[in-house]
DNA sequence: CTCTTTGCAAACTGTTTGCAATGCC
DNA sequence: GGCATTGCAAACAGTTTGCAAAGAG
């Protein structure tokens, strides 16, 4: 995500205001690499924030993603909803014990679909994720 | 998923019984390419087994999964779940307007993640995602 | 001062669980 | 007949919504 600056920039510039709370959000998002879930987020906002309420953040997380400052990701094996800050095209190492999910960089082109493979579809953007174990995973399932 | 016969010597072997239930709900999933939700499917099975719960079949799903006969997949747009009876590695298109999904013969070669990318993962496998729109979905937005 | 936003609680959706009754092998 | 499985209803987890009170611009 762009820095909590440009978010508030661009939140104002959408009509809406800036309040203690969404600027509290904006800065646990920021540099953000984890893919927090929303109540990993809860917990971490509320440190500083004890009153702050899940409802407020919900909001705040839905106003970000229609924006586009956030985008969403899910795994197979957990229901909540998790968000990448980072909204530029890219790919993921998927750690099938921990469910760690860490950011690299887009495997540039020649992925490129053949004609007769992509059945009439209009492709805007590809993903690659790679399941596999973290390095601290492999050690434990090792013992 | 293989057939309904295959699917039911597998769970028998498993130490589970057959019961006309699961044996509707094998016939649902054999060579389903529609990556269906519980609720869709409960909808189908209900036409054939009106009195059929719904837990019996979010039971069975379960099963199904733990003895990997049917993978889970997500969306990010959609809470449910989806189930994907074709448990071979394979790659996906997905609809980002209808959330349309349909499988793909998995783009082999050289995605092998260089070392320095891997981050010290121990990498399984991989799954191509590629977004766009449907023949369909490109029609309707197009007028 | 106005209109948005907040916190709370209640409502909702998707899924799981406890249990008495039923039915497979 | 014995034990797994079923259907039901209640419980749960994650998320959304309605509303009165508080607060940003």
């Amino acid at each position: 995500m762009k820095t909590t600056e440009e978010v508030i920039q661009r939140f104002r510039q959408a009509g809406f205001k800036i309040t203690p709370q969404r600027r509290a959000i904006f800065e646990v998002l920021a540099g953000n690499e984890n893919h927090p879930s929303v109540e990993a987020m809860y917990q971490e906002i509320k440190i500083k924030m004890p009153d702050i309420s899940l409802a407020t953040l919900y909001n705040t997380l839905n106003e970000l993603n229609a924006l586009g400052l956030i985008d969403i990701v899910r795994d197979t094996s957990q229901k909540a909803v998790r968000y990448d800050p980072n909204t530029e095209p890219h790919d993921h190492l998927y750690c099938l014990q921990c469910n760690r999910m860490i950011d690299i960089e887009n495997m540039d082109k020649d992925l490129e679909l053949p004609e007769e493979r992509s059945q009439g579809f209009h492709i805007l953007r590809q993903q690659v994720t790679y399941y596999g174990y973290c390095p601290d995973c492999q050690k434990i399932l090792e013992e």
